[in-house]
RNA sequence: GGCGCCAUAGCCAAGUGGUAAGGCAGAGGACUGCAAAUCCUUUACCCCCAGUUCAAAUCUGGGUGGCGCCUCCA
């Protein structure tokens, strides 16, 4: 079966045919350095983090690059206001990024290409376009033209007279359209600036992505992503700026939908964002994760404390399958198989599902019904070794793709460990003696610092939460 | 004004022609010293109207409500 995407420039689901067969390239807008990420700039992270993860899952060897844009008006004007210079802002804020997607589980890109790393490459490519005749320097910068474009729209599916009649009026325009936009900016008085052909300055916004999604992918590559709000103008001018120059450039377009709270956008002129790290204070990274997994990713997602508090539950019956069944590896007796059927059918309804247009939510009700079929079987009589190494083995296919089923390896072995043997062997003692007051007390103690205890037939269990 | 998206149970959310997945919350039961976890049972005719069809949540038209892009924004 193969993948099928739903592809913004065709405005419908298609399959999946890469450029060289068994590769994929993937181009993903990334942030602009000036601010910690909100939970808005999160969503196509982890989108198309998992995107990237299930070709990885399914056998692609997979090239995946996401640019920072560290140079931009809101970072000069962020180092005014934190009395610093642009240099210092972007590598501040690019720290926090990797700190803030780590908690995430997002696999960093193969290369995280930086604007100011790539002048060069830009000038280079604002130059063809000028060759080619599709754009034009005034006053030391350097705009393009879109009526030069006759596909310009194509993207978005937009007219462009119909963009005109909307468009604002620039007072003291120097562009030939209102729509035309910079390539390139002449430098304002103490800016950060380059040298150029047409004088010093630095890159519009759009050039960046084009010059290098090309460089580290060619002039033709698979996948471009980002969120819905970048379809026009930010990726309409990349491919504008990208046909300009000859390139093909990206083949299918995938855009997530937005965060919202109360219904609204989640945006920073609305200021009604939340910092991911805010989040992160009150939500382990892996709730965040299923939280934005839960839904389609071209669908809106509303954002509130509520929803994180039902996706935390929601992922912990998915772990408790997952601890039961490493319970049951220790126990587990050499038999027949039972359980194969189950699995094998779990694992083709997922990849189905994922295959669809990375229908995450679909997945993971796959995962649901998988809990049950192995949680009952559990609850059976004879556990067989291959069945709990088959289902474990499953649940690390999940882990692969979307990155937040199996929780992190805590210590083992060690003094906590020895602690808690300590501890449920003093609260049996209690319990044997009916002491209830005195095994209740332990039960709770533990609760309060995260610790909760479990009592089965063959002995308590315990576990973080 | 132009373009586009959405409307499914108390909440969240799949499903694009054949009589409604899954999760959370709730109810009853089993198990338990009590819990927790788990198991069993249980909760929807899919915004409204009209049409197409043997058959529609799913297609078409109209309506209502909500949202987004057209300006920096994931």
């Amino acid at each position: 079966m193969p993948i099928r995407l739903y592809n913004t420039q065709q405005g419908q689901k298609e399959e999946f045919i890469p450029l060289l067969e068994g590769k994929v390239s993937i181009y993903c807008c990334g942030p602009t350095t000036y601010n910690y990420i909100h939970l808005g700039n999160a969503r196509p992270l982890v989108v198309f983090d998992t995107i990237r993860r299930y070709f990885l899952w399914r056998g692609y060897d997979v090239k995946y690059v996401q640019n920072f844009t560290d140079v931009d008006d809101k970072i000069i004007n962020r180092a005014k206001e934190e009395n610093s210079n642009a240099q210092a802002i972007a590598e501040k804020y690019i720290a926090a990024y990797f700190e803030d997607t780590a908690s995430l589980n997002i696999i960093k890109a193969d290369v995280h290409p930086k604007v100011t790393e790539h002048i060069a490459d830009i000038i280079a490519l604002v130059q063809r376009i000028i060759d080619n005749d599709h754009a034009y320097a005034v006053d030391g910068d350097v705009y393009f033209e879109v009526r030069s474009l006759p596909e310009y729209g194509e993207l978005s599916h937009r007219d462009i007279d119909d963009l005109r009649a909307g468009a604002r009026v620039d007072a003291s325009d120097i562009k030939r359209d209102p729509l035309d936009f910079a390539l390139w900016k002449a430098a304002k008085e103490g800016e950060i600036c380059w040298d150029s052909p047409w004088g010093q300055g630095r890159p519009g916004w759009h050039i960046e992505c084009s010059a290098m999604s090309c460089k580290y992918l060619g002039d033709s590559f698979d996948i471009h992503g980002g969120g819905a709000d970048l379809v026009f103008p930010h990726h309409e001018n990349e491919l504008a700026q990208s046909h300009a120059a000859g390139y093909g450039f990206a083949h299918y377009w995938l855009h997530n939908g937005f965060i919202t709270v109360n219904e609204e956008k989640m945006s920073k002129s609305l200021g009604n964002f939340f910092l991911l790290r805010d989040i992160l204070a009150k939500f382990p990274g892996d709730v965040v994760r299923y939280y934005l997994l839960a839904t389609h990713y071209r669908s809106p997602i509303d954002f509130s404390d509520d929803k994180l508090t039902s996706a935390a539950k929601s992922l912990e019956r998915i772990r408790n399958s997952y601890a039961l069944l490493q319970e049951a590896a220790k126990t587990a007796v050499v038999g027949e198989g039972k359980l194969a059927a189950a699995i094998d059918k779990a694992r083709a309804s997922f990849i189905a599902a994922m295959d669809d247009d990375f229908n995450t939510a679909l997945a993971i009700s796959t995962i649901f019904d998988f809990c049950h079929e192995s949680n009952s079987y559990l609850a059976g009589e004879v556990v067989s070794k291959a069945d709990v190494g088959a289902a474990l083995a499953l649940f690390n296919d999940f882990e692969a793709v979307l990155g937040m089923i199996i929780p992190p390896a805590q210590e083992t072995g060690g003094l906590a460990e020895d602690l808690m043997a300590l501890i449920l062997r003093m609260r049996e003692t209690a319990r044997a003696n009916k002491d209830w007051p005195s095994a209740d007390a332990i039960r709770d103690g533990l609760k309060e610092i995260g610790i909760v205890i479990e009592d089965t037939k063959d002995g308590a269990r315990w576990k973080r939460v």
